[in-house]
DNA sequence: CTTAAACTACGAAACTTTTCGTAATTTGAT
DNA sequence: ATCAAATTACGAAAAGTTTCGTAGTTTAAG
């Protein structure tokens, strides 16, 4: 179940869930709803999917359920970037990074922390090579 | 029809035009077959959902086509990061990019390309490429 | 000109994912 | 204890994507 990759509804849903923790499937609903328009029971019924896949824990609570995300958001990042490392940049990192970085309004403060990963890379084991 | 993100399938043909240019069914077929096994109607199938669609052209050569990208591969990455920037990254490039950074084996050479692009975009003009 | 091989066209099945309606259940409030 | 509102359960339709078989067309070669 490791490296699974969810699919784009389930993606929506567990950012929610990463970002404010453990929650209500209305209130997944209604976080959902300020991007675009899903009914309740289609919620609902992605997230009860999500759960007999594991991805996401529930516990109960009053009358409904409060759900969990199971698997990292960290760990799913990366296996998402993987892919499209491998299907749309061949597999170079270097012009992923120069794509987002070009395309992105990126602040001066996000590039110093690019910068300070960079030499922190450069002194420590570097790559390949 | 610009901002369309491509399926999986129609992803991995694109890249194949991309990478080697024009190319006859047969020969895309064959690339793909390296990786794993696919149908040659399947691959043609696949290839004639995209030609209506628009997302490649093609030219008659003999008793075969010759099929062409319509749609840049830069503008494609961009719309893939685009799209996980923004449900797997809350829209914050540089997580992404650190990701990246930290989980490929990034040549040196590769680092050094990034820390030059990155000199560049500071230095003033941002925007790509 | 004939024909076998190379290709294309295309419907339909098989899958996967998303959406939705309806029924059943639970519980907080009275 | 009752019941309306909140919530869950779940089947099935709808939508999207991939796979495949078969039939039809084209053309290179004799």
């Amino acid at each position: 179940m490791t490296n699974y990759k969810p699919t784009e509804s389930e993606l929506e849903i567990l950012s929610i869930l990463w970002e404010f923790g453990p929650s209500t499937v209305k209130f997944v609903n209604d976080k959902l709803n300020e991007k675009k328009e899903v009914g309740y029971t289609t919620t609902l019924k992605i997230m009860q999917i999500m759960f007999d896949k594991k991805l996401i824990s529930r516990e109960k609570l009053g009358r409904s359920h409060i759900y969990k995300s199971k698997i990292k958001k960290d760990e799913t990042q990366g296996i998402l970037l993987e892919k499209i490392l491998e299907t749309a940049f061949s597999g170079s990192a270097s012009k992923l990074i120069m794509q987002a970085l070009g395309r992105s309004k990126t602040s001066k403060k996000e590039i110093e922390e690019i910068k300070k990963y960079i030499e922190k890379i450069e002194r420590g084991q570097d790559g390949a090579q």
